[in-house]
DNA sequence: CTAGGGTTAG
């Protein structure tokens, strides 16, 4: 604006009244006393100072040709340094390359615009041009240099950089060789940062914030913070910008007490009105899990900006209140705050987390609507929010047109493929992510370990770990928890147990993993064990840990344990149940026949009983005949939902009805069917019907006899050699019958059939089952 | 032209 009044009054009025309307800036200008005063005092050289765009730039460049300024060094320098700022190279190297008698200071200004605007190899060329020209470089050449080294981890080029500061009698100028610890700390190399550090003959508090900030940086948070201490010990008082660098560092270790002392030292000395410091604040407490403090701290803040409102929108979606973190989004765009790609990702985990498809695509609009449709991170997290909202097809239409796909892109599609469901896609997408040359990483790798653990198919599961082996990627503890629970869903506990007891690090879901996969076999008793391993080491069990534990009692039928375990989640642990902790109560009660226990517990829950709390109330009705509890139960359930109550109805249905009779094989499976129930009934095996009704009585033993499982292990029987064992998966309940006629074969056929059903495995062998009947 | 340090993110 204020250029824009200049510009207008140079053309009609005289210079001098111009100047003198500038004279804080005249002044400025005169204090380069090798300018001539006809320069420095133009009015277009004012002009250029109040320059704040590429535009006003434009419209002062043709006052300057026309008053015969062009020709002048500081005009000359002056374009370019205004050119590189505003990004346009181009037009700042034709101002370079047209003069003629080319000074040191315009080579040095070209020189830091090719290292801040271009690829630091531009800038190492033009260093080698200016010197092939003669012009001498100066120290603070090279902290141009330095800071794209550090920004691009260029190692190498830095150590050159280093030495050639050396070599020039630089090694004790405080400012390069600050360049050259954040140089040294960019590149990940923090422990040649420190001894940079500590060569200093004198520390002031920019090289204590460089250092502080590389540990921060690179993960050592501990150390970061014991140098804010020992800087403080040294007569430093840490500034604004030391709180801005240690608190990431506090908030990634989640120590509060440290971060709370922090914060008092901020208000003693009245950082908080620094709103960076207050962000960074609001940012430790979130990560630290205290959300109403950092709220608290958000609400009052002044100066909030974007980074701000990013961070607490993500603290919402991190912690899992996708509600607050959705409201707090829509209270930024009303508040006429744009949103950055940063918002934009936050916005969309909260949709993805809450299944909120109709606000995911107004997000979706808004992408386009501000132009972040470039950005690849964003569209990695609509893909994301896509699958979550098990709508795969959009998310892979928007892959197919991204541009400068990245590994995140391959990896959130291949994620998605397996979130629901379709196995086959997410190898696909595997396959032709590696014959496009993609490295996988161990986010990849877990997808896909998860995907084929889908299969339950034991050669499958060990073609991948053979396949994890190869890419070297098994050291990752989220990969090996990944095998972990593969092995377990493959019917092969014992695998799995063994590769648990070889892990050095376990996360809590390598735990939940294992106990899960003991809970699943049915082995209640290891699965209790391993839970009281845990609790004596130092990983915390969390909501999911007790699902499993419950679960695995239940399955086991260790009621008074289950109750036990539920009870202390809360009163040893803290942790407060959610709907499948109920659902996993009420089934663990039901199931071993306290079916009264189980509507009292629904009855007395202190919050609303959702549908899958009444789906484990009708499955224990179903087992132990009670038709009074079990119709309470579905017309809750027909209530909540009368889609899900049409789906247990057929659940119940097509139990009795499910046959491959689709398979080439059929004629030959069934009449091999029928000479095995032949023998096993020799055995002593008798069918029965009891779980069929409102069918003709002679339909009734041969409808029981195609049973889907018992064709299955008929086919298996068939195509595999003697003694091998077979492997069923089946997706619901297996049935009396069935689990008879397969304890029967086992025995006559003398096999190991290993039987997945919905809810657990059921190894058979010489005539007996693990469950010992009861599941 | 005339130098060095900082915050959000799968």
């Amino acid at each position: 604006m204020g250029s824009q009044v200049l510009i207008a009054s140079l053309s009609t009025t005289p210079q001098s009244s111009i100047a003198s309307s500038s004279s804080r800036i005249q002044h400025t200008l005169a204090q380069r006393n090798h300018i001539p005063a006809h320069v420095y005092k133009h009015p277009a050289a004012i002009l250029l100072e109040l320059c704040t765009s590429m535009e006003e730039l434009h419209q002062i460049i043709p006052l300057i040709v026309k008053n015969g300024l062009y020709e002048e060094h500081l005009f000359q320098t002056k374009l370019v340094s205004l050119f590189c700022r505003y990004g346009s190279l181009t037009e700042a190297t034709r101002v370079f390359d047209s003069i003629e008698d080319k000074n040191d200071a315009v080579y040095h200004t070209m020189l830091k615009g090719y290292a801040q605007n271009s690829s630091i190899f531009d800038g190492f060329s033009f260093f080698c041009r200016m010197m092939d020209d003669g012009v001498q470089p100066v120290v603070y050449n090279f902290t141009y240099l330095l800071k794209g080294c550090g920004e691009s981890c260029l190692v190498r080029k830095g150590k050159e950089v280093h030495a050639q500061l050396i070599l020039n009698g630089h090694g004790g100028d405080v400012y390069a060789m600050t360049c050259i610890v954040n140089m040294y700390a960019k590149c990940r190399l923090i422990d040649d940062a420190y001894k940079v550090f500590v060569r200093f003959p004198e520390r002031d508090l920019v090289c204590w914030n460089t250092i502080i900030a590389g540990y921060a940086q690179n993960g050592l948070a501990g150390r970061a913070i014991e140098l804010v201490s020992q800087m403080q010990g040294e007569g430093l008082r840490p500034d604004p910008i030391t709180i801005i660098s240690v608190l990431p560092a506090v908030g990634n270790i989640g120590h509060l007490r440290v971060g709370k002392s922090i914060h008092g030292y901020v208000f003693r000395c009245g950082y908080e009105r620094h709103a960076n410091v207050s962000t960074a604040l609001v940012d430790m407490y979130l990560k630290c899990g205290s959300l109403c403090i950092g709220r608290v701290i958000f609400d009052k803040m002044c100066g909030r900006n974007v980074v701000s409102w990013n961070i607490m929108i993500d603290g919402y979606a991190q912690n899992g209140d996708s509600a607050e973190a959705l409201m707090l989004f829509e209270k930024m765009l009303d508040d006429g705050v744009k949103p950055t790609g940063v918002t934009i990702m936050a916005a969309l985990h909260a949709c993805a987390d809450s299944v909120d498809l109709e606000r995911g695509q107004f997000i979706h609009r808004l992408v386009n609507e501000l132009g972040l449709h470039p950005d690849v991170s964003v569209m990695n997290s609509l893909i994301s929010m896509y699958c979550k909202c098990k709508r795969v097809d959009i998310a892979a239409e928007i892959f197919k047109n991204l541009k400068g796909r990245t590994l995140v892109s391959w990896n959130a599609m291949i994620l998605g493929y397996a979130q629901n469901g379709r196995v086959i896609d997410a190898l696909n997408h595997f396959r032709h992510m590696k014959l496009q040359n993609i490295e996988p990483d161990s986010f990849t790798m877990v997808s896909i370990i998860a995907a084929v653990s889908e299969l339950s198919i034991l050669c499958q599961g060990k073609w991948i770990h053979g396949l994890v082996t190869r890419t070297c990627l098994d050291g990752n503890v989220f990969v090996k928890t990944a095998l972990v629970d593969m092995y377990a869903k493959c019917g092969a506990i014992s695998t799995a147990r063994k590769l648990f007891d070889l892990m050095d690090e376990r996360h809590v879901t390598t735990w939940n993993a294992m106990i899960d996969g003991y809970g699943t076999h049915g082995c209640g008793r290891d699965a209790i064990e391993l839970f009281r391993e845990m609790e004596n080491g130092d990983v915390k069990p969390n909501n999911i840990t007790f699902l499993c534990i419950i679960s695995a009692c239940s399955h086991s039928g260790f009621v008074e344990e289950g109750i036990r375990y539920f009870s202390i989640m809360k009163e040893k642990y803290g942790i407060e149940s959610t709907m499948d902790h109920y659902g996993a109560m009420v089934d663990l009660l039901g199931r071993s026949g306290r079916l009264n226990e189980a509507w009292n517990f629904i009855l007395n829950m202190p919050v609303e009983p959702e549908i899958n709390v009444f789906g484990a109330m009708l499955g224990a009705s179903k087992i132990h005949k009670n038709v009074e509890l079990g119709e309470m139960a579905a017309n809750r359930l027909f209530k909540l939902n009368p889609n899900d109550g049409g789906y247990y109805v057929l659940l119940a249905n097509m139990y009795a009805s499910a046959s491959i009779s689709w398979h080439s094989h059929s004629k030959k499976i069934y009449a091999f069917l029928e000479t095995l129930i032949d023998r096993i009934k020799a055995a002593g095996y008798v069918s029965d019907t009891d779980s069929i009704h409102d069918v003709e009585d002679d339909l009734q033993e041969q409808m029981v006899n195609t049973h889907s499982e018992k064709l299955a292990i008929a086919f298996g029987l068939l195509n595999t050699r003697p003694g091998t064992p077979i492997h069923i998966r089946k997706n619901l309940r297996v049935c009396g019958d069935c689990h008879t006629a397969t304890k029967f074969i086992s025995l006559v056929e003398q096999r190991e059939i290993v039987v997945r059903d919905l809810h657990r495995f059921h190894h058979f062998k010489n005539g007996t089952c693990s469950c010992g009947d009861y599941w």
